[in-house]
DNA sequence: CCAGTTCCATACGCACCCGTATGGTTGCAT
DNA sequence: ATGCAACCATACGGGTGCGTATGGAACTGG
């Protein structure tokens, strides 16, 4: 095939982003770029080392098996979203309303595209469809997201059934949005903000 | 119209999945299944034939190739959900909130498990991720709801803007409550009716 | 410069799926 | 019954991804 000169440096590999070395960190932001650009059957060995101008033995290399980076890869999404939520609830001991803003506020600036930036939420959910251990990862997410939004609703004033409510219609409009902002883009934050003020209302 | 007719049960052939001859129908619900199952990556010819305990050699005689197969899923999500709206649309020409409640209805009973079951919307959004032509068949659907729904919240006496974000609002908590009820199981209908009272108050 | 470790490229056997070609089976009409 | 059309099973070549084995390149400290 291509076999225009022997082995000659690196130097003239095509791919533009080559590294000469890749760690764990960056099989996994390329997976995750992978499984938010064409879902679970994206996260394949080989096209994923030539996503990344490499082979697949510099995976396993890396990873014992595929397996291994999906496993990864839902505990970075996992760690990165308690991320978020202790981010936020820490924020200078924010409670109540003050914490259901800042929230907000962390919710409307989506992560960074490196780990797949604002469909990487949907894309882990979408994912969850194929594979029992991302769905048991998303609803201990979820969980743990409710209660938390149902502490701050509870802080604000509410009773702990309108709070759980309200948690529950804030934390759907926050996924609806975001699966909506994929087909239907809009201001993600003014929307998200008319819903918390309509709930604090109740 | 869609639900084929039962073939007469031959009961000398009692094998547990198999059918005497199947019909595009068939493979589509199965496709549909797949799908809702086991995401995009499950619609394979082999994997598929397998679950109907035929071959491939059926597929091949009821669609061109893969692609017919998906274009003609998608296909029938569309139509069925077109019918879905027309159906509460028409519903007794109701109008304004007795419209939207009609729809409320309709979406608390989820389809019929052929048809993949409750999963079916968002298995369809899930896929979008990976595939454009999904994605501009959800794009579409979710402008022709939207228009729907902005057109109900207007003849309930909001404004064209208010009727818009409400639209909006009540859409994504459609998606959400859908979306959270894979994990986090709850009374979609009691859910839904608080977003719209709250949304017909503003 | 050299040895040792870390990291990657290549090759190979295996398995799965695709798409076609071909012949066989079933159902229906005459 | 018989002939035709609809429908399905099987076989085959090609392609692709998996997982391992093995040699070599790239970096490190001495």
């Amino acid at each position: 095939m291509i076999d225009p000169a022997p082995q000659d440096a690196r130097s003239d590999r095509v791919s533009p982003l080559r590294r000469q070395r890749l760690s764990a960190q960056d099989w996994l932001a390329a997976a995750m770029r992978a499984l938010v650009a064409g879902g679970p059957g994206a996260l394949k060995v080989e096209p994923l080392a030539r996503s990344l101008g490499t082979t697949k033995g510099s995976f396993y290399w890396h990873f014992a098996d595929p397996q291994a980076l999906r496993d990864a890869l839902i505990a970075l999404w996992f760690r990165l979203g308690e991320a978020e939520i202790t981010a936020s609830v820490m924020a200078r001991g924010a409670r109540g309303i003050a914490a259901l803003e800042a929230l907000l506020d962390r919710i409307a600036q989506p992560p960074h595209d490196t780990w797949g930036g604002p469909g990487a939420e949907a894309a882990i959910r979408a994912w969850a469809f194929a594979d029992p251990v991302v769905a048991a990862a998303v609803t201990e997410m979820d969980g743990r997201r409710l209660a938390v939004l149902r502490q701050f609703f509870a802080e604000a004033g509410q009773g702990d059934e309108q709070a759980a409510a309200s948690a529950r219609l804030f934390y759907a409009a926050v996924i609806g949005q975001e699966a909506l902002a994929l087909t239907c883009p809009g201001d993600l934050r003014a929307v998200l903000q008319a819903q918390l003020q309509m709930l604090l209302r109740a």
